[in-house]
DNA sequence: GCAATTGCGGTCAGTGGCTGTCCGCATTGC
DNA sequence: GCAATGCGGACAGCCACTGACCGCAATTGC
């Protein structure tokens, strides 16, 4: 039969025992493959010459193994690992880790171009039960931000409805372009159509589902930068929503550093041994409580309901202790 | 030249290509890939007949694209995306989603084995720089999680410093055999040589870097069943550590399953408008927090610890806004 | 409806890579 | 030193791959 693709297939085959397990004989693979050992060592020598470093150990502990090499080779992964990826890019794009959101969305849309439907569901299935633990910052639905992340990638244009500041649902038809990432929040740098202009758009404001179009035309940000873009969209439209929560921490900023995340919340120096903590977005709740946490004691700056917030959780945890005497009695 | 080696890893390219961009057309790839279209018609044929399904529409508009088929094709990562991946296994794999631990680590070793040095430098580095926001549960490596599900994949031997429940601290040399996560603790369940049985460690009692060993023999747990094993053993010794915490919640199981990480806490109804919450570990700050982040009123049933601490939170908040008034005025 | 673009697949000839087999050699662990 | 293992040269047969050329079908845009 078609001897390419048997040999291709074969290649790749073994290059998926190989990221299996780790140690493999010559006899071992050839048995697998249904070649000869000859053939197995040809087709490891085809494996290096493409680049993939494919170690070998002469000697009757020897064998087969995949090194590590200056280039990654193509990850042959089983269901239940795609599906572990896919979870794990979900949760690195929503954003516990910062610096790697962007580039965690674009791979979530290469793996979820490909990912088969039965997969999609357990991924699905899996992110929905995530139970929102970090649920600090506008929640966004990874698949929708892995959808507009592709369209911006393929260039495709896509309908959906957006929610304005004014809280006023419009229909957007537009070519997006790229998908920018602030720390705090998403946005969508697009061409509205209809507009017959670039707009930024919150991605966390935008509702139902994508419908996608045919191919766009314009993909190239005005000015090049995408990021720079909206920042200064932003700054025009002097979008600042809530009001940012400020709580000041007796403890010098190098002492916080380890324990604020920087994605959450920016750190200050006031004076030799206080530091000024500022929440990226506005305050929630969680900060508060986590910030009660800490070991030092702290002041809520502001704003006035932050520090209402603080006096009723004060008491709501007076209460649960309240109530755990009275159940003793 | 090596014609196999080309189609090969034209096939590749390919493919990669394919994963990069949703359209392409023939006479693009053909000239990327340096070759006639006609070939290119021909590769797409033996994608085909690998299982990659690769969807052409014909006409002005037409092109290749990769469509999601019954198989997952070989993934092809640049450098970020790769460590994208990694980065998002190894916040799977320390637990912020259910059930998909043991996965994460398995598809993590896969990785790790192949990464370049360079990125599993960016990794570590990023990785490190995670803030331990959602500290809940004992701190654990995800690179020597990796490097124990590895060995225990390849049946090699591991030797590590163990410190033991009385804090006495010995040399191990094993064969590791699984690696199992109970939804709170990291267990590695493996041959004793030293004590020629079997036996389970707890991963973050583990202290230093592993050494690998050569090819060990054993790699079946007895009965078979490693997590039926851990369970086991865990009753045998009463490991119970810290007692857990318990809230009492007025609401209903059903309105906090979506609120509650099952990873972290059980829920039980108490009556028919009550619930109560229980730590799977020993109960930590965190747990306070959030349980004083729902809606419904809270009870602290216990330990006595922790309706402490819930005083001591409601100190500190108080004082936090009372710090407020007085840097008002 | 027409034109342009694009994918599809048949055919042909030439070339050269792939496979299995057989061989001797080097290295490692017991 | 023996057994197991990887390495690579040589040889013969075979047939898959490539590029070129062709006409056809489907789709989009005007």
């Amino acid at each position: 039969m078609h001897t390419v693709i048997q040999t291709s297939a074969r290649l790749l085959s073994l290059l998926s025992l190989l990221q299996m397990r780790r140690e493999w004989t010559g006899s071992e693979l050839a048995e697998r493959l249904d070649v000869g050992a000859r053939t197995i060592r040809r087709d490891v020598d085809k494996l290096r010459s493409l680049g993939y470093p494919v170690e070998a150990a002469p000697g009757v502990a020897g064998g087969y193994r995949l090194g590590a090499g200056g280039e990654l080779p193509p990850l042959l992964l089983d269901d239940a690992e795609a599906v572990a990826v896919a979870v794990g890019l979900r949760t690195a794009a929503t954003g516990s880790i910062a610096g790697i959101e962007e580039t965690s969305v674009r791979a979530l849309a290469k793996l979820e171009q490909v990912l088969p439907s039965r997969l999609r569901r357990r991924v699905r299935a899996l992110g929905d039960a995530t139970t929102s633990f970090v649920s600090e910052g506008p929640q966004i639905d990874p698949e929708l931000l892995a959808g507009i992340a592709g369209a911006c990638r393929d260039a495709i244009r896509v309908r959906f409805a957006y929610i304005a500041k004014d809280h006023s649902a419009t229909q957007r038809h537009t070519e997006p372009a790229a998908v920018v990432h602030t720390g705090y929040r998403w946005y969508l740098v697009a061409f509205d159509l209809d507009r017959d202009d670039w707009r930024t758009f919150r991605i966390d404001r935008i509702r139902g589902r994508l419908r996608l179009g045919g191919r766009g035309r314009r993909q190239t940000v005005p000015g090049g930068d995408p990021a720079a873009f909206v920042k200064r969209q932003i700054r025009r439209s002097g979008e600042s929503g809530a009001p940012a929560g400020q709580i000041l921490i007796e403890a010098p900023p190098e002492a916080l550093r380890r324990r604020v995340p920087e994605r959450y919340a920016t750190i200050e120096a006031v004076g030799d041994d206080e530091s000024l903590v500022t929440t990226r977005g506005p305050w929630s709740p969680y900060f508060l409580v986590w910030m009660s946490l800490l070991d030092e004691p702290i002041h809520v700056v502001g704003p006035p309901e932050l520090v209402a917030a603080a006096r009723s959780a004060a008491a709501r945890l007076n209460e649960a202790a309240v109530g755990a005497d009275r159940a003793e009695q």
